[in-house]
DNA sequence: CAACCGACCTGTTCGC
DNA sequence: TGCGAACAGGTCGGTT
C-alpha cells in the first residue's frame, strides 16, 4: 500500500533514528531483494558508510551514505522498515538487517518479499547512476505532486498529451510521481471525476479541481501518516489516514456527499471505487467506458 | 501512446 | 471443518 504519504512518513521517521549512524554490518536471506550491484558486492560495500541523510523519490526511500553512495529501498506492498535494538526478538519475515554503531539495527519485515534494495553511486553532478549506468536511477519519473515547483499549469500541459483513462494516468509514475490507488481514488472522489474518464476531455475546471484534490489528499494524508489499511506501518506504528478515507475500500457504504452507495469496478486490475452520483461520465464516453468494463468482466477468471 | 499480461510472492478470504 | 482457488496491489518487461 504505500504510496507517496506512507513513504514520506517513512522518511521522516527514520531520519532522526538513522542520521549520523555509521552502517556495520548487513544480513538478507532473499538475494533477490537485491537489485543492484550484486548481493554480495551489496552486502561487501554497505558496512563502514554513515548515513547522512534520509529522503523520497516517488515511492523510494533514499538513503544517502558516506561515499557519494545512496542506498534506496523500495518497500512496494507490504515492506515494513523498522529501528530497533538488535537483542529483540525477529520473526521469519524479517528478510534484511542492517546493523548500526549504536546497538541498534534498521529492519525490513516483508512476508511477500516484493520489497526491493539497491546499492547506487552518485556522480561528480550529484545524478544516482542507475543499474545500467548510462540512466540516472529515477530518470523517466514524473513530477512530485507536492513540488513546488509544479504547478497547475504544469498539471494541464501533462493531462493534454494524454487520452488514457484518469485512473490508469494517475498511477503511472511516469506520468505522476508518488500517487498509487488509494490516493488515485480519493483524488478523483474529491475532484468529482469519474476514474475512467480520459485526460484529454477534461474542461479546465476538471483540471484545476484534480490538481488542487491531489494535492489536499496527500497533504493530509501525511499529516496523518499514512493510510494504514492492512500491511502498511510506519516505524512508529499505525497511521490514521484509514480512517478519513471517503471512497477507498468503502464498497456499498455511502458516499460521504450523496450518501449513495459507493461502487467499485476492476481497472487495470485494480480495485477502483467511486460515487457514479457525483462523479459522472460525460454522456459520449458512457458507451466506450460501458464496452471496456464488460470486456474486463468477461476475461475475468471466475468459477460459474 | 494505450492496454494488457505474466511474473514476482504469500497471508487472508472466499466458495463449496 | 477443511481444502484449494482467488484475491490483494506496486512495478517491470514484453506483447498486442
Amino acid at each position: 500500500m504505500p504510496e507517496l504519504p506512507e513513504v514520506e512518513t517513512i522518511a521522516r521517521e527514520l531520519r532522526p533514528l538513522l542520521v549520523g549512524k555509521t552502517i556495520t554490518r548487513v544480513w538478507f536471506d532473499w538475494p533477490n531483494q537485491i537489485k543492484h550491484p550484486s548481493p554480495e558486492l551489496f552486502a561487501r560495500e554497505l558496512p563502514g558508510r554513515e548515513i547522512s541523510g534520509v529522503d523520497r523519490r516517488a515511492k523510494w526511500l533514499v538513503l544517502e551514505l558516506s561515499g557519494a553512495a545512496v542506498l534506496a529501498i523500495q518497500v512496494k506492498m507490504t515492506g515494513v522498515l523498522s529501528v530497533v535494538g538488535a537483542d529483540e526478538a525477529h520473526d521469519r519475515h524479517v528478510h534484511v538487517v542492517i546493523g548500526l554503531d549504536d546497538g541498534r539495527q534498521l529492519r525490513l519485515r516483508d512476508p511477500r518479499k516484493f520489497a526491493r534494495l539497491g546499492l547506487y553511486q552518485r556522480d561528480e553532478a550529484g545524478a544516482i547512476l542507475g543499474a545500467d549506468e548510462a540512466r540516472e536511477l529515477f530518470a523517466g519519473f514524473g513530477p512530485e505532486p507536492l513540488d513546488p515547483g509544479f504547478t497547475l499549469r504544469d498539471f494541464r500541459r501533462l493531462l493534454r498529451a494524454r487520452r488514457a483513462r484518469l485512473k490508469t494516468l494517475l498511477m503511472n509514475q511516469q506520468f505522476l510521481a508518488g500517487v498509487g490507488n488509494i490516493y488515485a481514488d480519493e483524488a478523483l472522489w474529491r475532484a468529482r471525476i469519474h476514474p475512467l474518464r480520459s485526460a484529454a476531455t477534461l474542461r479546465p475546471e476538471h483540471e484545476r479541481r484534480l490538481y488542487q484534490a491531489l494535492r489536499d489528499v496527500l497533504i493530509e494524508a501525511i499529516e496523518r501518516r499514512g493510510s494504514s489499511v492492512d500491511d502498511y506501518r510506519a516505524p512508529s506504528g499505525r497511521g490514521d489516514m484509514q480512517n478519513f478515507l471517503n471512497i477507498y475500500g468503502r464498497t456499498g457504504k455511502p458516499c460521504p456527499r450523496c450518501g449513495r452507495p459507493t461502487r467499485r469496478i476492476v481497472v487495470n486490475a485494480r480495485s477502483t471505487h467511486f460515487c457514479s452520483w457525483c462523479q459522472r461520465l460525460p454522456a459520449r464516453e458512457r458507451v466506450a467506458a460501458a464496452k471496456a468494463l464488460l470486456h474486463d468482466a468477461l476475461r475475468a477468471p471466475r468459477r460459474a
